[in-house]
DNA sequence: CGGGCGGCCTGGAGGC
DNA sequence: TGCCTCCAGGCCGCCC
């Protein structure tokens, strides 16, 4: 589900009505998600703490508590996180809950449980061990084409592959990969080292403007994605490419097509992407 | 180090 | 109506 927008969306949402909430227990029914949940150490990180303020960092959304704790959750690619009345019945497949007062709950959703949730000292978050290593922000100062140029030199790989690697850039997942080059102009097999310097720049445009676009409308609902209050995004209705084999190009008229790289579905326009 | 691949899970869609 | 296969937005670890 949840690339950079969608985080970056429920955020928003969430940092509308969590901070000042105080986390007053936490039920943990599966432990078994991308990694055991460590059920002693989050629930002593987080129970009788005060929510301060929510921060995204790549597709982890970073709950900041009091006491400098955070929580950090992960939606993989089926998770949701939602803020429900208290007396709201237990979902399918809520692995995780927390009590916020008692009268609602943040929830955890997940059924493919590929999602995370852990916590770590605010102050050391830099060592965090799924947060160290990470790239830079797409939407942030330190990424630009020149930063992409720099990592696409000395890769060979198709240009999508490179683009979703999150230590060249983070947050940038397979529907938004396909996007952004197809608004660049560019062929996503092309190889990263033959492409000019100039249309690299015109991707990272594309990416952040993507990007960009993406979070003003809601983020994308192919399924299932919702913010914190359960509402869906609206970007989907925008995209010129993903999910779209055999239809029309929306810039040129070509036929959509869908290839495979890197075991993941790819879409692109033949007609206008080079 | 780069690059290719399999695996982790469940649910929904589509074919027969 | 069922049963089967394929596919899915992320990420990691293994191998060469």
């Amino acid at each position: 589900m949840p690339e950079l927008p969608e985080v970056e969306v429920l955020r928003r949402s969430l940092d509308r009505v969590l901070p000042g909430r105080r986390i007053e227990g936490v039920v943990v029914r599966e432990t078994r998600l991308r990694e055991v949940v460590d059920v002693t150490a989050l629930a002593a990180a987080t129970v009788g703490r005060t929510i301060e303020r929510l921060e995204r960092r790549a597709k982890y959304l970073l709950i900041h508590l009091e006491g400098s704790s955070t929580l950090l959750v992960h939606l993989g690619m089926s998770g949701r996180l939602t803020v429900v009345p208290a007396e709201e019945p237990l979902e399918a497949h809520e692995h995780l809950a927390f009590l916020l007062g008692s009268t609602h709950r943040l929830r955890f959703r997940d059924p493919r449980r590929f999602g995370l949730i852990a916590s770590w000292p605010t102050g050391r978050l830099a060592s965090e061990p799924h947060l160290a290593g990470l790239g830079p922000e797409p939407l942030g100062a330190d990424f630009d084409g020149q930063r992409l140029a720099r990592a696409a030199r000395r890769r060979r790989a198709a240009i999508k592959l490179v683009v979703m690697d999150p230590t060249v850039v983070v947050g940038v997942g397979n529907i938004y990969a396909s996007e952004a080059l197809h608004r660049a102009g560019i062929d996503p097999r092309r190889p990263a080292n033959r492409i000019a310097a100039a249309r690299l720049e015109r991707l990272a445009e594309a990416i952040r403007s993507t990007l960009e676009a993406a979070i003003e409308q809601g983020g994308t609902t192919l399924s299932d994605f919702a913010d914190g209050a359960g509402n869906a995004g609206y970007f989907q209705v925008a995209l010129a490419v993903y999910d779209r084999d055999g239809e029309t190009c929306p810039r040129c008229g070509g036929t959509i097509r869908r290839v495979i790289l890197g075991q993941r579905s790819t879409y692109y326009c033949p007609g206008c992407q080079r």
